[in-house]
DNA sequence: GAGCACTGC
């Protein structure tokens, strides 16, 4: 284990505030490529199809003064902008928050609209768990639609299935296409978002009827079918493929749609049948409809709708805008805990900052209130919480007791809570978001489909109430749906998935929302740095294949592939593992804060939060692999679960690529260097200013506090995971680096330049 | 002195 040492020794040499030698980003070297003028004449062209195309679905679909947000610009010392964005909380209206029930006051509307069938609002909630199998399949909404759905089969190539769920399209149209036949000449293959939604599907579906899965059913997760589209670009084996949940747009999910469409021009017998949960079946049809004349009969896409089973949920408005949303909340749980029946209040927030906040305010209410208001729990629900903190809002309240959970988005999709009948929704939401060189983390007014989603968890067991923060008629200004990943990620593992599949051209790519050119651009720079793209703009083979066969960020694939020629692969496979969980370090609230970083600190090494990382992990495995261990030293068991999980996939997919598991046996310097190969377009130096300057765009950055480095001497050269603006642009998961290492290792990238040179 | 949530090849 290598323990925090002492402050890495400064060379004078690098100090940029006493001239010499300085280092300096390459650009000449990407932009100078004949290929990527060529791309440039096709952003060009991909930007005049996007000012004429219909793009309104993306963010213009935002109304930025609904929620008089404001963006501010902040110039960079150097010149480069970057935008942050700053919430400001409705500051002119100060009205508020007030609910009243429907018909006790005009002020305020009830709203039905969107607990109609084909809106989002629905739970799962089986009434008929104790009929035979068959019975209960008959009773599933879709049952009815069984022979429509087979009819427009035969007609049309595709079919745009909208419903909710509980429908049951999940488990039973792959059933009745069995029984009509379409698994004779070919399997039925059924895409899913997540592994574990394919394999509960598909044990449910073997449970139901007499087919050998997997023979002539298949449910895969939407990467693995466009994996296996590198091998059959056709896809011959499957007569339908059926591609579920739609509605989430990741980024295989728009992958998967593009390439679709590409093959049903090849392929007139294929079959497809795309199921959505949202009102987006629209722009589906529109997408798959292949007939350019008014003929409608030339259509060659169906849309049909199928009913979910909700109860009825109540939405009621503010007549005014909240000026705060928080205290806003606050009011509001304390007026449905004073005026309505019994029943549990879920609170939607934007972030820990707000729900702690919320929570403590509720508190202090509540004892306030006393034992004549009624008792009230109030809990904290968000991914950072301790695993036994985040239990306390699954546990029912002793009787008399009403419970309030305060939650992120983590209890929209992820989790479900048993007994809430009251949903309080802030309408807003936080997202990350690509602009075009690093995340950001912005709030921004959440969309339709999430507030209907998240008015669907007010009553599993009866129906409920939501109160939605802000007026009625904003509602209607609100996007759709969240937009796509595809628009608003990083798309440099997108493009390598593209280019592997034979997709040369991305900026012609018909993809579902077409991603900002600029998006486009940034990724086949950063594919052509780390030499997955050659001049040509092909795939370099093999280091571009390879990259491309290994499911992460390209990067890390490269650091990884390059790490057995610096003798450390095994350490490198530790260190990547862990860069993909979340939340290692458990940093608990009150008493136990200090506890944990003391103990968190003996992990701790000077050369950075990677080699940190892999101290973690060792140490994790040394215990064997315990999590009383974990617990001990404030350790996220789960994180580190899936970190071993995540290095066996790795290790198997390395040694296909044919590269050699070596340990560096703790020479920290051939790691550092390894790193340094993968993540050179990532290098930041000290500036004199005092906070750190990015090598490539001259960007201001500082340290994120959570670092190991924040409460060390500031190292001169350090080289980052990624960066997150939130309040600043912070640099995350750093290392320690030399600077020579960069003109060592990434010579086509960087070049060493006298001061006053840049 | 700061942490939205996931997932996957």
């Amino acid at each position: 284990m290598w323990r925090r040492g002492a402050a890495a020794v400064v060379e004078p040499w690098m100090c940029c505030s006493g001239g010499g030698v300085w280092m300096s980003y390459r650009p000449s070297v990407a932009s100078g490529a004949a290929w990527l003028m060529w791309i440039l004449v096709e952003v060009i062209l991909c930007v005049v199809n996007v000012v004429e195309g219909n793009r309104s679905d993306v963010s213009q679909g935002r109304n930025p003064d609904r929620h008089k947000r404001k963006h501010s610009w902040r110039r960079g010392s150097l010149g480069e902008v970057t935008c942050s964005c700053v919430r400001v909380r409705f500051a002119e209206m100060s009205l508020k928050g007030r609910f009243l029930k429907p018909g006790d006051d005009s002020n305020y509307a009830e709203d039905r609209s969107d607990v109609e069938p084909t809106s989002g609002t629905s739970f799962i909630f089986n009434p008929n768990r104790n009929l035979s199998l068959q019975a209960q399949r008959q009773r599933l909404p879709v049952f009815s639609l069984r022979s429509h759905i087979l009819y427009l089969l035969e007609n049309y190539q595709t079919v745009v299935v909208v419903g909710e769920t509980g429908s049951g399209k999940s488990t039973q149209i792959p059933q009745y296409l069995q029984e009509a036949g379409w698994g004779q000449d070919g399997m039925i293959c059924i895409t899913e978002p997540r592994r574990v939604a394919c394999t509960t599907l598909a044990e449910r579906v073997a449970e139901e009827c007499d087919v050998i899965l997997g023979r002539e059913i298949k449910y895969v997760t939407e990467g693995l079918l466009v994996r296996e589209m590198m091998a059959d670009p056709l896809l011959r084996q499957y007569s339908v493929i059926m591609v579920d949940e739609v509605h989430e747009r990741t980024l295989f999910t728009d992958i998967l749609l593009g390439l679709l469409k590409k093959v049903q021009r090849k392929r007139k017998d294929l079959r497809l049948i795309v199921s959505s949960a949202t009102v987006d079946a629209d722009q589906l049809f529109r997408f798959f409809n292949h007939n350019a004349t008014k003929d409608k009969t030339k259509d060659t896409a169906a849309v049909v709708s199928v009913e979910g089973r909700n109860f009825p949920v109540d939405v009621f408005y503010l007549q005014e805008a909240a000026a705060d949303y928080v205290r806003s909340s606050v009011d509001t749980v304390l007026k449905i805990h004073t005026k309505e029946g019994p029943g549990g209040v879920l609170v939607f927030l934007t972030g820990v900052e707000e729900v702690d906040k919320c929570v403590s305010a509720l508190r202090e209410e509540s004892s306030r209130l006393g034992e004549k208001g009624g008792k009230m729990q109030v809990w904290p629900l968000h991914g950072s919480l301790h695993n036994s903190d985040q239990l306390q809002a699954f546990l029912s309240p002793p009787q008399g007791v009403r419970k309030v959970v305060v939650a992120t988005n983590l209890a929209e999709t992820s989790i479900t809570l048993p007994g809430i009948v009251f949903v309080v929704d802030s309408g807003f939401v936080k997202l990350r978001w690509f602009n075009g060189q690093s995340d950001a983390l912005v709030v921004v007014p959440a969309s339709q489909a999430s507030a209907n989603q998240r008015a669907g968890r007010a009553g599993r067991t009866r129906s409920g109430q939501v109160y939605r923060l802000y007026k009625e008629e904003d509602f209607a200004t609100l996007s759709q749906a969240t937009p796509p990943e595809m628009v608003r990620t990083n798309l440099s593992s997108a493009v390598l998935n593209l280019m592997a599949l034979g997709i040369d051209n991305m900026l012609r790519f018909d993809f579902p929302s077409p991603p900002p050119a600029s998006h486009l651009i940034a990724a086949l720079d950063e594919l052509f740095a780390l030499g997955a793209i050659g001049e040509d703009g092909q795939l370099t083979r093999p280091l571009g294949q390879n990259m491309a066969e290994l499911p992460l960020p390209p990067q890390l694939a490269k650091m990884l592939l390059v790490s057995g020629e610096h003798e450390c692969s095994e350490e490198i496979l530790s260190i990547v593992a862990m860069l993909q969980v979340q939340n290692v370090f458990i940093d608990p609230r009150g008493g136990q804060r200090h506890i944990a970083r003391a103990r968190q600190r003996n992990f701790q090494v000077k050369e950075g939060d990677t080699l940190t990382l892999l101290n973690v992990y060792k140490s994790y495995l040394r215990s064997g692999q315990s999590s009383k261990w974990c617990g001990r030293y404030f350790i996220n068991f789960r994180a580190l679960r899936r970190a071993v999980e995540i290095r066996g996939r790795m290790e198997r997919l390395l040694m296909q690529c044919g590269v050699e598991m070596k340990s560096c046996g703790g020479n920290v310097e051939s790691i550092r260097r390894c790193i340094t190969a993968g993540l050179f377009p990532s290098a930041a130096f000290l500036h004199h200013s005092g906070c750190y300057h990015s090598v490539r765009t001259s960007l201001p950055l500082h340290i994120h506090p959570s670092s190991t480095l924040y409460t060390l001497p500031q190292p001169q050269w350090v080289i980052y995971h990624e960066v997150l603006h939130t309040t600043q642009a912070f640099m995350r998961d750093l290392t320690v680096i030399e600077p020579s290492w960069l003109l060592e290792l990434a010579p086509h990238y960087y070049e060493k330049t006298q001061l006053g040179d840049t």
